[in-house]
RNA sequence: GCGCCUUUAGCUCAGCUGGUAGAGCAACGGACUCUUAAUCCGCAGGUCCUGGGUUCGAUCCCCAGAGGGCGCACCA
């Protein structure tokens, strides 16, 4: 029934007397509902009465557009410094979500954010007069509003502006969170993102962050001299990195498609095409487990350089994150396991192989009989499988010893040719690459090589993974026809990079977990009721 | 996929061997011309995640399921 029927007959009562809803306007629950909402309903049905009454007196509580003058921010750095109980005479118009109000019986303080900062608007009884006034103390926490006004301090020293105007910009009927606690439910947190930003500075700070470190990566290599690129994200063959891929389907073309698992065969293209130096920001999709760390859709960087190897690559991996910290967080320092680490010192260089060396006290190569490594794995509890060969159980045994440990910024290199059937072979040791994996704290951020580019052994090593895959192996990739034909044409010595921008970002922003650097990640269908 | 934890008002959280629920904030009514999570008085607000079961009686115990978190596995 209508909120003011009291138990009547309730089919006649839009123009019952008394009632908040008597503007011959019938509201939304009436017309929805013939029952009392409560709750929430009730909180979104009062509002809704409100902009019912607003537009009946005139005014709009969706207007167009609005000319503001400065941002919050701008408002602090110009008058920050001003004493308690100053008066300006500097106008301005302002623009901001209503956070805080503090009735005070003739003046109200109402706190509003935009997304510089936030500021306190002075509003007083005897300045607005009577009917604005009333309108002002109608307000609800979360509606945007627009303030005309100069700039004070109260007595306190409280920055604000003194308002002559203040007009509703958009209503809110849906009331935020908490004022003080905020929204800490994670759940909620990650589908509402909307409403978290809102309220966690911290959320919107990460998001901040992960913002500049790609504007950084863009600078860093517009300044080398890099090309920004796009390719395909829908693929024939899922190829350029060891993943199961999502699969979808074009109708028109009746064909199978897969999205992208990786960027780096097209980019290599482009070299072939000679474009020397190119880079892609793109999303990769991949098919696996959810985690604090892997998100089924993230974000990475791809680069190559023509002429190039991997040791210059490294050395651009070097600037690229260390640029991004100091330009996203301020310095080059960041706390790892609780502990400084300086990225601007020169980052450790250790082979694979010489790293599990030293965890496990036994030389290891991919060169030695595979039952040795066999009877080592399985002294460290590392599952073998039957197809695995020797650089596969190295790869095990390193990531079972050894990766947990390389807290600071370290340079795996020297993999095992088998995992590593893009990149070309170590120049000194034929069953090791020039590639290279960058770990900090514990975690794989960035990934590069000197690209194979002999299409003869690009074609044997595609067959290889084809063999893997025929045996059951669901990460392994294909031989794709295509790329062997642009290899032929000539591809000049060239290195490689990408980098994970979410696990950077989760990095220089001091996140838990990847959900918090990406505005909304994959979570099961929320059920709405109805 | 497996294990552990978690789900109560719009938000943040309590809830006693098992006797059908409370607080703060937000809201509503009232007081207040310098507040700062304003304060004070008053009032209202519930599918206790869902479905079964045990019981005279279930937010609570049992079973199954759903969402989320963490760990493991997979991976970047």
């Amino acid at each position: 029934m209508p909120s003011c029927a009291h138990g009547n007959d309730s089919s006649e009562s839009t123009s019952c007397s008394g009632g908040p809803n008597n503007y011959g306007v019938r509201t939304v629950s009436e017309e929805l509902d013939d029952h009392s909402a409560t709750g929430l309903e009730a909180e979104k049905e009062r509002r809704l009465n409100d902009i019912a009454r607003r537009r009946s007196s005139g005014s709009e509580p969706y207007p167009y557009r609005f000319d503001r003058s400065h941002s919050l921010a701008d408002v602090r750095s110009a008058h920050g410094h001003l004493e308690a109980g100053t008066e300006t005479d500097a106008q301005v118009a302002l623009a901001g979500r209503v956070m805080l109000k503090r009735d005070q019986g003739k003046l109200i303080f109402l706190t509003i954010q935009d997304r510089t900062n936030q500021l306190q608007l002075f509003v007083s009884k005897a300045v607005v007069g009577d009917e604005q006034f009333d309108d002002i103390a109608a307000l609800d926490l979360g509606d945007w509003v627009g303030a005309h006004g100069t700039v004070m301090t109260t007595r306190k020293g409280e920055l604000s502006v003194k308002t002559t105007a203040v007009v509703l910009l958009s209503k809110a009927v849906r009331p935020l969170p908490d004022k003080w606690h905020g929204l800490t439910d994670t759940d909620t947190r990650y589908r509402q993102r909307y409403a978290d930003l809102i309220m966690n500075e911290s959320s919107r700070r990460a998001f901040a962050v992960r913002h500049e470190i790609i504007a950084s990566f863009r600078r860093t290599l517009a300044g080398q001299g890099f090309i920004e690129v796009e390719t395909p994200v829908l693929h024939v063959e899922a190829g350029g990195a060891h993943a199961r891929p999502f699969l979808t389907h074009h109708n028109a073309l009746d064909m199978q498609l897969f999205l992208r698992i990786a960027l780096e065969l097209h980019l290599k293209r482009l070299i072939v095409g000679g474009m020397e130096r190119v880079y892609e920001i793109g999303r990769v999709f991949r098919n696996e487990g959810i985690s604090p760390r892997h998100n089924p859709e993230f974000t990475m960087i791809e680069l190559y350089q023509a002429f190039a190897d991997y040791s210059d690559v490294m050395a651009i991996t070097e600037t690229l994150i260390t640029n991004a910290a100091v330009d996203a967080t301020g310095s080059s320092v960041v706390m790892i396991d609780e502990k400084p680490v300086d990225l601007a010192k020169p980052w450790r260089r250790v082979r694979m192989i010489d790293l599990v060396t030293e965890a496990t006290g036994v030389e290891v190569h991919p060169s030695q009989p595979r039952a040795q490594l066999v009877e080592l794995a399985s002294r460290h509890s590392v599952k073998v499988e039957a197809q695995w060969g020797p650089g596969k159980i190295i790869e095990e045994l390193f990531e079972a010893t050894s990766e947990a440990a390389l807290r600071e910024p370290t340079f795996v290199t020297g993999h095992p040719v088998e995992i590593s059937p893009l990149a070309r072979v170590d120049r000194n040791d034929a069953h090791l690459t020039e590639r290279f994996e960058l770990f900090v704290g514990g975690r794989e951020l960035a990934n590069g090589y000197s690209e194979l580019n002999d299409p003869v052994e690009q074609r044997q090593r595609f067959e290889e993974e084809e063999k893997s895959k025929a045996a059951g192996n669901l990460e392994a990739g294909t031989v794709d026809e295509d790329y062997l034909r642009a290899l032929e044409f000539g591809m000049p010595p060239t290195g490689g990079l990408g980098i994970g921008i979410d696990r950077v970002a989760i990095l220089l922003a001091g996140a838990a977990s990847i959900k918090d650097v990406i505005l909304f990640p994959t979570l099961r269908p929320e059920v709405f009721e109805q």
